[in-house]
RNA sequence: GGUCCGUUGGAGAAGUGGCUUAACUCACAUGCCUUUCACGCAUGCAUUCACGAGUUCGAAUCUCGUACGGAUCACCA
C-alpha cells in the first residue's frame, strides 16, 4: 500500500465506495438531443431573493423549452449561517411565481428523482468518495493551518502587494510529506484538505460563457479548500461533484460566480469529467446615492421576493417584468402576442444583457396594472379574495360577508376594450372600495370636508334638485341627462366647452355637479363611474347617503 | 492593490461599418377625449451613442488609450 493510499485511509477508513461505484449509481440522464438539465441550489439562509427567483426562472425556462430537465437542490454546508425552516419557505414561494421544479428538494424531507439525496448535509458520504480518490492520488492533501496564521499571510501578501490566497509557496502544508501528514493526523491535529492546484497564474484558460461568449482568465493557482474541518465540502467542491453526478448540463448563476470559474475549470478537468456550460447571469442593480450596487435584502424592500407577495402584485405582472429583463426581445414578442402565454415565449441566452438591469418598480406597477385591469370579474374576485385570505384579514371578512357585492363592486368597467385599471396590486383594493360599505361610510362621513369652491348653499341646492328626480331604473344616459338639467337649474354649464367659452357666466359645469354627489355618495374627488356605484349601493342607502347631508 | 466584466435618453433596450434625420417599452411633460379618476388617443423628450485619439470615402458599430461603474479575492454560498 502506497503512503497517499495510507493516509486516506486513515481520514476516511469508513469510505469504501470508488468513484465507479457513484458513475453507476447516477448514470448520464436519457434525455433528447439539446436538452438542458439546469438546477437552483440556494442555501437555506433566509427568504427568497429576487435576483434568485429571476435566476431559477431562467433555468427552469431553458430547460423547459428543451425539453430538459430543471431541479433544486439545497445547500446547506454553512451549518452557521442556516435559518431554520428557510428551505420550505424557499420552495413554497419559488411554486408561488410558478418556478416549479421537475426534480430534486421540495422541502423537508421531501424529494422527488434518481440523483439524490438533494440536500448537501446528506451528501457527505458521496463527497468523501471523491475527496479519497484525490488523496489517493495526490490531488489533494490535509493542511494544518491556523485561522491565525492565514490572516498572517494574509497581511504579509498585502503588504507586499501580492496576490491574496493560499497558492504556490505560501501553500506551506502542500509541501509536507505524507508521512508527516500522517503523523499529525494521528497526533489529533485539526486539518482541511485542499486541492493541490496544478495552475499558473501567468497562463490564461479561455472559457465560453453562453451569456458573455469567449472570454479569457488567468489560470487558477489557489489551493482551495474543499473539506471543511466540520466535515463537509465547500461550495466550489460541492459544485464540482453535485453538477457532475446530477449530470447538470448548464449552470445559470449569478456573475458574481465568475471570478472562480478558473478554480471550476481546474477542479473538472483533474478529474477528467466535462464541465457543464456556464451562463452567467447579470445581477439585478439598484441605484443609490447616484451608484448601483446590488439589490440587498438589508437595504431593498424590493429585494426580497416576500415583498411582492405580500403587497399582492399579481403574479403573473411580476413574472412578465422578469421576462422583460431577461431577455431583451421580449417586450417586442409581447407586443406582437398579446394574448399567448409568456411560457410561449423561447428564451435565448445570446438575448440576455451583459451588465445588470436597475429594478424598475414604475415598470412592474405598469405591468401588473395591465394585468389587473384585464382579469375578467371572476378571475379578479378569486384571486384578490386568495390574497386576502393570507395577507389581509381585513379585506378578507368584508368579501366573505357579502361575495356578490364584492363581485360587482370590482367588475366597474372592467372585461371591455379599455378597462379601468386602477389597482397596481390587490392591497391597492381595499382603500378604495371602503366607501361602499357602510361601516366604514358612516366613520368615515364624519371627516368629509367640501372643498372652497362648493358653498354650503350650492351643495344643499344641487342635492336638493337631485332628489326631486332620483331615479336608478335609468339608463346611464338618461341619469347623465338629469345631471345636466340639474346643471342648467343651478346655474352649472352643460359642458366644458361653453364654461371654457365663458367661465364668468356659470358657478361650474356638470362636473361639478356630478363632483358633488360624488363626494356625498363616495366621500371622495375620485372614484369609479358615479352611475354604476350608485346602482350598486342601490336605491335605499344612496337616498340614505343624501338625506345624512339634508 | 490584483483579476474579470461592463458603459446607447430618467429606466429597460434595438442596433455589430452606409437602409439610423438612433426602433420599441416604461417614466416624465403637454394637449385631446371624458361626470371625477383611471383608460384611450396625439405630440414632445439622445443633433447623438462615457471621453480622447486612430482606421475608413463613411463609425454608436473596428483599434488603442483614459475615465467611470460593477463583481470578486473565506474552513460563505
Amino acid at each position: 500500500m502506497n503512503n497517499y493510499k495510507k493516509l486516506a485511509d486513515l481520514i476516511f477508513p469508513e469510505i469504501t465506495e470508488t468513484i465507479e461505484d457513484l458513475e453507476r449509481r447516477y448514470p448520464k440522464r436519457d434525455l433528447p438531443a439539446g436538452a438542458k438539465v439546469t438546477r437552483f441550489a440556494p442555501s437555506p439562509t433566509g427568504f427568497l431573493h429576487t435576483g434568485s427567483l429571476f435566476a431559477s426562472m431562467i433555468s427552469r425556462k431553458m430547460a423547459k423549452d428543451s425539453n430538459g430537465i430543471f431541479y433544486t437542490r439545497l445547500e446547506d454546508t454553512d451549518q452557521k449561517r442556516e435559518v431554520a425552516g428557510s428551505g420550505d419557505s424557499l420552495i413554497d414561494q419559488l411554486n408561488k411565481f410558478g418556478v416549479t421544479p421537475d426534480e430534486g428538494y421540495l422541502g423537508t424531507e421531501k424529494e422527488l428523482g434518481n440523483y439524490g439525496p438533494y440536500v448537501q448535509s446528506q451528501r457527505a458520504d458521496i463527497y468523501k468518495v471523491v475527496i479519497k480518490y484525490m488523496l489517493e492520488n495526490n490531488m489533494a492533501y490535509p493542511c494544518f493551518c491556523s485561522p491565525e496564521e492565514l490572516s498572517e499571510m494574509r497581511k504579509v501578501q498585502e503588504s507586499k502587494k501580492e496576490n491574496f490566497g493560499y497558492y504556490a509557496d505560501y501553500a506551506k502544508c502542500s509541501k509536507l510529506s505524507v508521512e508527516e501528514a500522517i503523523e499529525r493526523i494521528q497526533n489529533g491535529e485539526n486539518f482541511v484538505i485542499r486541492f493541490r492546484s496544478q495552475g499558473d497564474y501567468h497562463n490564461k484558460v479561455a472559457i465560453d460563457d453562453a451569456i458573455r461568449g469567449h472570454i479569457e482568465m488567468a489560470e487558477n493557482d489557489q489551493h482551495l479548500v474543499i473539506y471543511k474541518s466540520d466535515g463537509l465540502p465547500t461550495y466550489h467542491f460541492a459544485h464540482l461533484v453535485d453538477d457532475h453526478f446530477m449530470r447538470t448540463t448548464h449552470v445559470t448563476r449569478g456573475e458574481e460566480w465568475m471570478p472562480s470559474l478558473p478554480m471550476h475549470i481546474e477542479l473538472f478537468a483533474s478529474m477528467n469529467w466535462d464541465a457543464p456550460t456556464y451562463a452567467h447571469l447579470p445581477v439585478i442593480m439598484k441605484l443609490d446615492n447616484g451608484n448601483r450596487r446590488k439589490l440587498s435584502k438589508r437595504k431593498d424592500l424590493e429585494a426580497a421576493v416576500s415583498f411582492f407577495l405580500e403587497q399582492g402584485y399579481p403574479i403573473e405582472g411580476f413574472m412578465e417584468y422578469l421576462y422583460t429583463i431577461a431577455n431583451s426581445n421580449y417586450e417586442g414578442w409581447r407586443g406582437e402576442n398579446p394574448d399567448l402565454d409568456k411560457d410561449e415565449f423561447k428564451f435565448s441566452f445570446d438575448k440576455m444583457s451583459l451588465d445588470g438591469a436597475l429594478f424598475d418598480l414604475a415598470k412592474v406597477q405598469f405591468l401588473c396594472k395591465e394585468k389587473l385591469g384585464r382579469m375578467n370579474t371572476k378571475t379578479f374576485a378569486e384571486e384578490s379574495y386568495k390574497w386576502a385570505k393570507e395577507y389581509s384579514s381585513e379585506l378578507a371578512n368584508l368579501i366573505e360577508k357579502n361575495q356578490p357585492f364584492y363581485q360587482q363592486i370590482v367588475s366597474i368597467e372592467r372585461e371591455k376594450e379599455n378597462p379601468r385599471k386602477d389597482y397596481e396590486k390587490y392591497s391597492d383594493i381595499l382603500p378604495l372600495i371602503k366607501f361602499f360599505y357602510n361601516e366604514y361610510y358612516n366613520e368615515m362621513v364624519k371627516e368629509l370636508e367640501f372643498p372652497e369652491n362648493y358653498s354650503l348653499e350650492n351643495v344643499k341646492e344641487v342635492l336638493n334638485e337631485y332628489v326631486k328626480v332620483f331615479d336608478l331604473e335609468l339608463s346611464e344616459e338618461d341619469w347623465f341627462n338629469q345631471m345636466k338639467e340639474i346643471a342648467t337649474k343651478c346655474g352649472y354649464a352643460t359642458n366644458r366647452k361653453d364654461y371654457k367659452k365663458n367661465p364668468e357666466a356659470y358657478k361650474g359645469q356638470v362636473s361639478d355637479v356630478a363632483a358633488i354627489l360624488r363626494l356625498v355618495i363616495t366621500l371622495r374627488l375620485q372614484s369609479p363611474n358615479l352611475y354604476y356605484v350608485m346602482k350598486i349601493l342601490g336605491k335605499d342607502e344612496v337616498s340614505r347617503r343624501i338625506g345624512l347631508f339634508l
